[in-house]
DNA sequence: CATTAAATAGACAGATCGGTCTGTCTTTTC
DNA sequence: GAAAAGACAGACCGATCTGTCTATTTAATG
């Protein structure tokens, strides 16, 4: 089913705050890419603010859905979850127009913590944290939420290496330090 | 020594830059809260983009040398020196206006990676990873350039989750994991 | 077919953007 | 103290920004 003209707008808003940034990225040139008018826009939405929520929340919502089905495609057992999350990341770094993570560079753009943009990216990594721990808790980690914590740590490092310095090994880098991390906290837990 | 009213500007930008970011500071601002004249500033560079990357320039060696000397005073050991970055990477979150990490914000929103300022923030990023492994080496890791973008992967990982999430533990959280990780390195070496 | 709702194009407003330019004032230097 | 240089304030430019408005066309619905 093609997308109604809001989600239209929604998906090619996230896609050139995604490559442009937000501020970079004029509602003028949003319209022309996407071929509505102003005043559709301004129907669906009351501020650019406001579409850039959606587009995050669109984005967050997708990237999840993908990195649960890419995970549990992946692997079957927990413990070879946790690491395939690392291979889900190898793909996306990899990808040839990969611009870091939106969330992040929403939370750098709206650095306030009480800006409701910037709300929206800590929940998105509130919301990816507590699938790992959920993920860790069934791999019969010590420490749960712990090491949920510094796999997330792990995660965003990769994710602006990558991106900043182009550091290509990240997710290879990342997914080996993973292994010992998972590995300690398991052993801690027997 | 007072600034010179060049550097006075650059200081004064970069403290913008950090916490307001990049495109959503313009340059009256920067002048105003200066004092500047205009065609100071025009005088001293040829954009607001060069500014942006002296900004840079001033502030990766001001983090830098700070870095050092903190790691220094606080440990004699390679290892203790290690773990020192991720102490004072516990300082640095906890700062009450910490806005996360600059070079990040600046590549976030200078996506291109031939930009110069996003390559300002790469270059920044290597010269901290170059540190790190001097250490790893010095401390006899069997791999010190590994171990140094896995403890990178960390430190990257600990600003992210601080200033997007609000990981308030993300700098123990990181120490901890680094102690896995260069333990291991190290018993690898052994 | 007629009515209604939605989306269209595009002018417009007011603010702000980066950047240029002109003059005045202050500071330095001899 | 005179000359030279640098920094000052601020008008000005064209472009662009978000957001509003009108008027026209398209699409859906009864």
């Amino acid at each position: 089913m093609a997308l109604s003209r809001r989600d239209h707008l929604v998906e090619t808003a996230a896609e050139l705050f995604r490559r442009n940034g937000y501020h970079a990225t004029g509602i003028d040139r949003i319209l022309a890419e996407s071929g509505c008018a102003k005043m559709t826009l301004y129907k669906h939405f009351r501020s650019k603010d406001e579409l850039i929520l959606a587009a995050l929340r669109r984005r967050d919502e997708q990237f999840r859905n993908a990195l649960m089905r890419a995970v549990e495609r992946r692997a079957e057992s927990p413990r070879g979850r946790l690491l395939a999350v690392f291979e889900r990341l190898g793909e996306l770094i990899a990808e040839p127009d990969f611009s870091g993570c939106m969330f992040v560079n929403a939370a750098g753009e709206f650095a306030a913590p009480d800006d409701p943009i910037h709300a929206a990216a800590a929940e998105h990594k509130r919301l990816i944290g507590t699938y790992l721990a959920k993920l860790a808790a069934q791999a019969g980690a010590a420490e749960p939420e712990a090491l949920a914590r510094a796999l997330m740590l792990l995660i965003e490092g990769t994710v602006v290496m990558a991106h900043v310095a182009g550091t290509r090994t990240a997710a290879a880098d990342a997914g080996r330090a993973a292994t010992v991390l998972i590995d300690h906290a398991l052993v801690t837990a027997s």
